[in-house]
This record gives C-alpha cells, sequence and structure tokens, in this order.
DNA sequence: TAAAAAAGCGGAAACATTACCGGAAGCGTT
DNA sequence: AACGCTTCCGGTAATGTTTCCGCTTTTTTA
C-alpha cells in the first residue's frame, strides 16, 4: 500500500525540488503562476494523490473528524450523519464515528482512548445523562477543536447547533390550541437536558399567550424512548383532570402515546390530538399518521461540520451558536375531525 | 495538536533506545520481558498514546477502514454500522464512511478520489445498480482488502457476508402456506441484484415443495421502496387471478402492499396475508403489525469487520463467505383470524 | 545607477515511527 | 580456549510532506 506517486516524482519530473512542488500544491506564496501550473498539470497528469500520513505527520494534523454521538439507528442522528458526511466528503476530510450507546462511561472511555493525534476535531452530541462534561473540557483545553450539536453542552465555550426546540414546541402548541383542544399534556424529556427545557418553555409560552389552562400533572418528565411514551400517557388518562391533547417532546414518545391511547380505545384526532417532533419515518406509517415538528437534520449536521472546519483552518474562529428553525407538518393525529 | 509524548520521550527515561521501545510496545522479538514491562510500565504512566500517522507513514498503512454503502439512513444499514464500529473500535481501528446514495456514479467517484494510502481496507455493500464492479476490481488488485456484505461483487475474489436470504424468504413462505394462505405472490426487488433472485429462488422453492400454485404475474420486480410496493400491489389486485397472501421482498415494500390494501378496504391478515424482511422498527408500528424474517444485521456488520480485519493483518488469509441466518418474527399481518 | 527590496526557488531539518543490519554479551560445545 | 549460537539492543535509514532559512535573480526605489 505503499504510495504510488509522490511529490518527489513530480519534482524529478519538472527538474524543481520537492519544497517548490509541496509549495505550488498548497497553492501559497514563493511560487511564480508558470511553475505551479506545471506542477498542477503534471500532477494531473501522474495521478498524484496526498499522503495524508506524512501531512499529519509533518503539519501535526489529519483530515479526520470525529464524530461522537449517542445513536446511529436512529432516523434523526442518520440524518445529521449524512449532512456531516456530504461537507465533509466536499472539503476532503474524512469522518470517523463513535457511538456512546447514551452511556457517559463510554464516552469518558472514548474521549479518554481517543488517539488524539488523529483526530483533527470533534463533532459531539452528548449523551443523555451527561451532566459533567470535563472530559470534553479537558480536550478542547488542550486544543482540539469542537463543535456540539442538538445536545450540547452549555458550559463550553465553543459552536455549537441546534434546532428550534423554543420555537417548534411553541407551534405545535398553538397548532393544537387551533384545532380546539384545551387540556394539552405534555410528554417531555428527561430532566436537565437543554433540549427538554426549551421545548417544555415553549410548550408553556404557547400555553401561556392563549390564556390555556395549565397543571402541574400535565407534565411528565422521562426518557425518550417509546415505552416511556406510553407509561406517560396511562398516567395523563388516570390524572385527576385528564388532558385533551398531548404534545411529546419526540415522535418516539408520540407514538407510544398513540398505542396507549389506542389501548384505552381513545380515538385519536377526535377525542386527543397528539402531536410529536422530529418528522420520524415512522409518523407516516403509523395510523393515524402523526402530526409532528421537522427538525432540520440534515441542515444541523451540514451546518455542524462547516463550523468545525472553520475552526480546524482558521485559528482564532469566533464560536457561533446557530438555531434552525423546524418545520410544522400537519397530519391526521391532530384534526378534530 | 502536535503529540503530546512519544516513543522518544520513554527512552529518554529508561536510557534505552527508541527501537527498543518500538519493539517492546509492539511486542515483538528481540526485547528481553523485564525491558518490556518497563518500558510498558512508563508508558502508561506517560500516558501515551501511539501517533498513527507516523505508524502509518513508517508502515504504510493507516488504522482506518472505509465503509461504503448506499444509506445509512436506513434501519438495516444504520445497524450493520453499529455492528462494524462495535470491533472496530474494540480493535483500535477508526471507520471512515462513504454514502453512494445508491448512485453508481458516485460509486466510482469516491473510488477514484480515494485516498487510497489513508485506508487499510474496504467493507463496501455495492449501489444497487452497479452490476459493473471494475472499479473495485481495480483497487483490489492493488492490494488493498475487501469485504462485500449484503450486496456483494460476485466477480470479485475477497470474502462475503450476507444473511441468508434464501431459507429466509422460504421460511416466509412456508409460514403463509401454514396460515393456510394459498395464492402467494411475490413483491421482489430490482432484477439482477442476488439479493433478489435469492429471495424469489426461496419463495418458489416452498411454494414447490407443498405443491403450491405458481403464476408469472405474481412475481412483480421492482425498486425496494415503500411507493414500489404499493404500485406492484395494485398490479396484483388488479390481475386475473388475485393472490391472497403477498410475501415481498423487504419491509418497506411490505408497508406499501399493506397501504395498498387498506386503500381497497381489504382486511390484512383475514383476507390477503402480508409478510417483508428485514424486522425494520417500522413493521411494529404499522397497524396491524408486520410479520417478517429479522436480518441478522448487527451480526452481519460483526463478521464482516472480523474478516477484514484478518484481511488486513495476515497477508494470505483465505477468503471465506459466510451466511448468517435471519429469524421469522410472527406478528399480526399473516393470521387469519 | 547603485542600493534595497521582493520574488522565486533549493537544501535540509523535522514530524514519530518502523525495519534492517550489525555488534556485544553470554552461553554451551568441542 | 576458541568457536559458533542465541539473545538482546543500538544506530541509521526510510516513509512523504511541510517549514524554515538562505541564496540567487529580478524588480523597485532613492
Amino acid at each position: 500500500m505503499a504510495n504510488l506517486v509522490t511529490i518527489k516524482d513530480i519534482a524529478r519530473e519538472l527538474n524543481i525540488s520537492v519544497s517548490t512542488v509541496s509549495r505550488a500544491l498548497r497553492d501559497t506564496y514563493d511560487v511564480s503562476h508558470d511553475t505551479r501550473d506545471k506542477v498542477l498539470a503534471t500532477a494531473a497528469r501522474l495521478n498524484y494523490k496526498p499522503n495524508y500520513n506524512a501531512i499529519g505527520l509533518a503539519k501535526g494534523s489529519t483530515h479526520n473528524i470525529g464524530v461522537i454521538l449517542p445513536f446511529i439507528t436512529n432516523y434523526y442522528f442518520s440524518t445529521v450523519i449524512t449532512g456531516i458526511q456530504e461537507v465533509a466528503y466536499s472539503k476532503g476530510y474524512n469522518i470517523v464515528f463513535f457511538v456512546t450507546n447514551d452511556s457517559p462511561e463510554r464516552e469518558v472511555d472514548i474521549l479518554e482512548n481517543l488517539a488524539i493525534s488523529s483526530l483533527d476535531g470533534l463533532l459531539v452530541s452528548i449523551a443523555t445523562d451527561s451532566d459533567a462534561y470535563e472530559h470534553f473540557e479537558l480536550v478542547h483545553k488542550e486544543g482540539m477543536p469542537i463543535v456540539f450539536f442538538d445536545r450540547v453542552a452549555n458550559g463550553i465555550k465553543t459552536s455549537k447547533v441546534m434546532q428550534d426546540d423554543y420555537n417548534g414546541a411553541f407551534e405545535a402548541t398553538e397548532h393544537l390550541i387551533a384545532n380546539g383542544y384545551t387540556k394539552i399534556a405534555h410528554i417531555a424529556g428527561p430532566r436537565g437536558l437543554s433540549l427538554t427545557q426549551k421545548r417544555l418553555n415553549g410548550y408553556l409560552a404557547a400555553l401561556q399567550k392563549h390564556n390555556m389552562p395549565t397543571r402541574e400533572e400535565w407534565v411528565i418528565h422521562s426518557g425518550f424512548s417509546q415505552q416511556c411514551g406510553e407509561e406517560d400517557t396511562y398516567k395523563l388518562l388516570d390524572s385527576e383532570e385528564a388532558p385533551d391533547a398531548i404534545f411529546a417532546v419526540n415522535d418516539r414518545k408520540a407514538i407510544g402515546a398513540m398505542i396507549a391511547l389506542k389501548n384505552r380505545k381513545i380515538r385519536i384526532g377526535k377525542e386527543v390530538g397528539v402531536v410529536g417532533f422530529t418528522n420520524d419515518p415512522a409518523s407516516t406509517i403509523i395510523s393515524p399518521t402523526l402530526t409532528t415538528i421537522a427538525e432540520p437534520a440534515f441542515d444541523v449536521g451540514k451546518k455542524s461540520c462547516e463550523l468545525l472546519l472553520k475552526h480546524i483552518t482558521k485559528k482564532h474562529f469566533q464560536p457561533e451558536e446557530v438555531i434552525l428553525p423546524g418545520t410544522l407538518i400537519v397530519r391526521e393525529s391532530s384534526i378534530r375531525n
């Protein structure tokens, strides 16, 4: 697997030095237009491919960016990855994966075993319970560029990209109100996650704006799974004042809610409205189809990667926090008739 | 991002040469137990992390393996990837992704632009229409280890891992027969793909074994999408002799079939049985729930990666073809009452 | 028109590691 | 006591590229 053609070959071919070839290829100063063109031409002719190991060794950098995330077998994350991949590929970067299975221990393990020398930067979405993120703080302090997406570590001063959880939740709730539901509950995510908090706040703000009633029992925190959504819904139905609509923190929990409603023979839409968040493909498969807020997953991936590349290439790039809007997609589960 | 501690530091610390340290770390010959232990101890104490760029440069290898596949936002492939990731991570390998979006052109582009020097091996599932695979042949000839999974290129002499399409289809069909369906149709995949052919053969073999009728119009070839499944089903329903059961090449097409049946007010299970293939999460969400053959996606990923690592480390590892069995999962869509 | 600056290029070191070769001990054998 | 094996280790070259420094040659400036 040794390199087929190197810059030495180009240099020999043109009777110039390797340093000149190197500069010409990178298009930096100190090389005339003429020789630069010649170098580029013969490089193309000989089918020259740079050896990233050598570059990495010399420059102390590679062309690999690491992606650390909880799961990959999941519509949202796999779509984000596709976005990341898109821009990374176009810029000649490779992406290497580390999946935490949502376990903070695994996350720490990955960070510690990370061959830090073989990664130019990190794109991360933290594990659910990772309230502690000193491990990220550490590698960041050591100079590793990091961009957080979706589940961000607020304490670390770097770029972050998220979807607009607040406004998405606001819009979802307002949609339920507009469709005549009056007792709207929220099946929330795990406490502590900023995503959970923002969606909750959006929900509360919409209720407040329209002078709708709120009740403490109408907000239930639990995990992200379908199972949790189902259990939460039974609790809601069994509470003193059962709600007539449910806004779930994600589609999986919304689907869990729908299953619970079906089990109790409650007609979805007509009697109890349901709105999710994500736009998982399952939301069009379940019957009735699920109204949801479509997350801009692909764009989150693209934007994060673009930002990371800026952090990598420009030494003092100012961190940006970008918030991408979601889109309400109205389907059957939130319509009265 | 320069390396923090190198083998030089270890050598200086112990007053020995770097070559000895190098040998000790790799646990090769020519180093005494005593010094090896010392080296290992101080390496751990100084928190030494190998620089893969340097290793790669010196040895002509990296610790990256490339994964080329059609999609990633899809249950099957993302699960395979999780399996790959699992073993790669445990062996200290990184995985780098290239998604073809099922486009042969993109596939060729990737292969051509591949920084061949930065990958130790390739794990690939070819694009649907990639009947030509000279591009893979080429890099394989140049010495790049390749393992194919799921969608394999038969012409290339290397390891392959697949699920047992034939027996899975056989079992699915037999299950329909056992449940009293007599006119069983097959919504197949695109022609030319070996996966398509094997599932078709399994279906036919089961029918033959039980002396069930077959009809040419009962086998329809088309793409893998839900849309295709729906269209195929309308054709079946409108054919001379409408079938009373449908075995689909995958779950998405099966779901398309169910949608078509629902649109025609045909009761799924009772009137027309449906069986899919994959065990996509959607199969438990749709109503009625979908009977299917669960593919061993995770194990396919694990096994492929294990084989690839053997090809990488052992120069003349004999190619293996492994076939992993699927599992019939009976749900509501194939039960008469 | 001489001096100063700029442009263009080459040489060599450096990056961290491995591979090859040679050599010094230490051992037993004759 | 000389010989030949092992065993263990060090020195050096090599991998492909970048970067720094310095040397010419050309252009600009005074």
